[in-house]
DNA sequence: ACGTTTGCGCTTTAGC
DNA sequence: GCTAAAGCGCAAACGT
């Protein structure tokens, strides 16, 4: 087999592998959006779950960005991080 | 237990199922961004190789009547397709 | 004048405009890029002055957020704006 | 004044003006997408126009040796161009 | 000069 | 169907 069909093989294959992780990454989108009418049907707020989720991300994500900025800052003074 | 405490624990339940599954849907945006990688790392050109992931997902004739529309602005604009 | 050529005309307006625009963008984003250069020829560290201005910028949108997010709490609780 | 005053003085300065040049790019921002609102009013469809001025954007070889480079995936795939 | 990494802007998606 | 948010892609910027 030549060198071509090879790699025509290889790509394809990435190609694929690729394509069933963003059906897999679909899938949990569904899923979410179900667990979201599920907590609806049982009387749950869903703009408040949202807003409540978010938050909690947020503080995660400031936290490791404090991190980060404090790393920059001990850089710029010359400190070991 | 009271009521409130029953639904203080159940919406607690719902919102840690939505946390872990965009934890998981995270994971496998990760994943498809590894594979890209690990394409890229073998020599193929990341760019055309999305663009041929968005046209395989794009409806055959979705697809054809996007090029339609494109077509006739250019000719309107006097430009070569 | 056919309609068809009015409107060619017109959709060829739109696509100037934006390009001009877009152009004075590109030149805006030189100017920073000048300014930047200038500062660090000063002796200042361009990657601090990039937090600072990042953290100027933050601090106005969180209070923008914080003024949204009371909002969306407002509505939950089923109270006025 | 210390030089240390002086210093901060001036960076303050650089500060300011990229701040300035910062708004002013994000005002170019907001016509743009002005623009694009009033075309979409007028009945043309912005998708495609953005992907004209895309194309207008490149250069002419950079554009064909994109196509030629998809082609060549699109052949080694087995797929129609 | 090149490759990696970060930040910005666009595109797409989800809800109203 | 429109508006708002999130995720993704690209391009510039930094370090090697």
């Amino acid at each position: 087999m030549s060198r071509a069909n090879v790699s025509a093989e290889q790509l394809k294959l990435f190609i694929e592998r690729i394509e069933t992780l963003e059906e897999e990454k679909r899938g949990l989108a569904d899923d979410i959006k179900g667990v979201f009418a599920e907590a609806k049907s049982n009387g749950y707020d869903v703009k408040t779950m949202r807003t409540i989720i978010k938050l909690r991300r947020m503080d995660r994500n400031d936290r490791a960005e404090q991190e980060a900025l404090l790393e920059t800052y001990m850089s710029a003074l010359g400190l070991e991080v």
